[in-house]
DNA sequence: CGTCTATTTGAATGTACTCAAAAGCGGTGG
DNA sequence: CCACCGCTTTTGAGTACATTCAAATAGACG
């Protein structure tokens, strides 16, 4: 198993994986590499896979209506991203995920996944602590959506998220904040103004 | 361990916990009534409790730099109510808790929770497939918050949630949907005279 | 170097907000 | 049983932040 899995699961639950269970997860999980701009998932399709990232970029997002795409998630190295939805209810995918660099990833499809649910409590625990934490930072951002103006959650964005901004595109860094690319171009002048 | 618990579990995996698992749970959850307004967890004070409700409603907010609340949750029969980032961090609470009738709880601490988890993989299992579910709703919900209007999303909720509808006061909807009060009254007020 | 995409800028518009106040509703006590 | 009080909901008028539409500039990639 890569050191870099095994340094996420040993940093998410303060515990070091046994020998055991590193066989058991390489066992589900398997090298992927993607060029850029490719689709990990689409909309209407069913999502096997949960990505690890070891190299890359990715984003989820969701189209609306008018077809405007919606940012959900952006994942660097480290990261684990998935259509939870479409993954975890089998039913067909709502979100796109698409690699915005070359990417390397460990893969691990569903029955993988409730395999090693199933054969390792530690591993189990180790999903239930991560998707945790990925639920009270979502609670914290939809709060903040709802709390304060654009200008200030970009702020914070990018001090929480400095290695997001030097990485990701600013329109979809825009359509994360829940605004438009024209608006977080004027909100950055303004800030810059202000220095 | 009350019918309503083994049957939220029943539901939430597909299968039914055996005796010694609803002992183990029975030994760390005590049932707990509180009257109307009693504020179950509070911003500052590190929240130890999560609460499954057998009756009664509560909600949990976020108060933002004005000192106006935003609800972040609602909790019927059958849900389960904390302050996640309190209870799984072990960090001050962010949140406030508050019931808004009078309840009948299940209460289990951090303790027990962990204790439970620890002692069956079945349990822990539980709560990792609870706390995606709910991963999931919010992913849906921040979502919508982004891409549709303000009388869309009301309408979606009282789709989704009639029962909400007649036990909430409104003010608090419209909190929970990212609005003022005055705003969901004038969409309530249009979508009636459209029919 | 040219094309395609991303970012910036301007002007007009709209959705939801603020401020303010009236009306409605529910509970309590005289 | 009614009057009063507090809290919720409704309504009105003016405002603000972000949007839309439109176009120019800048940047990236082949």
């Amino acid at each position: 198993m890569t050191e870099r899995l095994k340094q996420n699961i040993t940093r998410t639950i303060g515990r070091e994986p046994t020998d055991n269970e590193c066989v058991l997860l390489s066992e589900h999980m398997h090298l992927r590499s993607f060029p850029r701009k490719t689709l990990l998932a689409q909309p209407g399709e069913h999502c096997r896979y949960v990505y690890f990232l070891l190299e890359g970029a990715a984003y989820s997002s969701m189209v609306d209506p008018e077809g405007e795409p919606h940012v959900v998630q952006f994942a660097l190295e480290n990261y684990w991203i998935t259509d939870h939805y479409s993954f975890f209810k089998g039913a067909p995918g709502i979100y796109t995920i698409e690699t915005l660099e070359d990417a390397e990833t460990l893969v691990i499809d569903t029955e993988g996944f409730d395999r090693v649910c199933r054969a390792s409590h530690l591993l189990e625990h180790f999903f239930r602590v991560l998707i945790t934490n990925a639920f009270v930072a979502l609670q914290y951002r939809l709060a903040k959506t709802n709390t304060v103006e654009a200008a200030e959650r970009y702020l914070e964005f990018s001090r929480l998220h400095p290695d997001f901004v030097q990485r990701i595109p600013q329109y979809l860094i825009a359509s994360y904040l829940g605004i438009k690319p024209q608006s977080l171009s004027r909100i950055r002048r303004t800030l810059a103004n202000d220095h």
